[in-house]
DNA sequence: ATTACTGCAAAACCTTTGCAGTGGT
DNA sequence: ACCACTGCAAAGGTTTTGCAGTAAT
């Protein structure tokens, strides 16, 4: 999604064009790392010059409201930002902490009707192992 | 699980028995509401009559790192704990916050090696929803 | 008697809120 | 010129840590 699409969404929603919103949307499209608000922060600060927190928190809660974005609880204490809003899950490396989309498919007997569904899986990536099988 | 082998358990572990440690472990297993730590400490200060958060806390990651306990991330805010710690998913409620133990199979093709799953399901339960259908 | 455990108080951490000032429209 | 947005500073909620006193062994 290039700048003058991202324009398009903000206005669209009758929201004004800022530097910050620009980039952190930018962000969240270009490096799909699932990042923290905290990363979000790191990365607009060094952009853009100046961001707060509070931007960043407002931003997201607007575009979680927008639908934009969405908001995966991988700790107890922490947040992650997905803009892919589709169906999917996340395989959390615990070694590395790299998280990567994957795709499944579930069986279930519920007691109730389904609103959402999260999946996170914790374990070691490939990439990782390998690097424990040679090195350690 | 009686009182006794709650005492047994403890002292498997080289642990002492403090009227702290059997309220939390007779609560965990014989309410399966999967409480957060506030309900904890609010079940054993009623029972034992003193309790500190941090005797909660110490109690839990000590009960974590025995196995005898598993701890969800249902949001990023809050933990909740789980004395079942077989393999098995959970379903909340968003209308009463009750949680649900909920069996699955998943299929899936994961970047690495599996160390644990969790899987959240957020939605509706059959109460409820019978409620609002017949009072909304 | 020893030392693990409890619990207070303070800190750490992430997120939210109040409010004044700035900047996009 | 309007008022949405930014950002500081302070507060909120949950969890952790330091340390002194207490209680289980």
């Amino acid at each position: 999604m290039s700048v003058s699409q991202i324009v398009e969404l903000l206005k669209n929603h009758g929201l004004k064009i800022t530097p910050q919103r620009v980039e952190i949307l930018r962000f969240l499209q270009s490096n799909r790392i699932h990042p923290t608000a905290q990363q979000i922060y790191e990365h607009v600060l060094s952009k853009v010059g100046s961001v707060s927190f509070t931007t960043v928190y407002n931003t997201l809660h607007t575009l979680e409201e927008m639908g934009q974005v969405k908001k995966i609880a991988i700790s107890e204490s922490m947040a992650i930002y997905d803009i892919d809003t589709s169906d999917h899950g996340h395989f959390v490396c615990t070694v590395c902490g790299s998280i990567y989309d994957i795709n499944y498919k579930v069986k279930m007997n519920l007691p109730g009707t389904v609103q959402r569904t999260e999946l996170i899986v914790y374990g070691v990536c490939s990439q990782c192992s390998d690097y424990l099988q040679h090195n350690v």
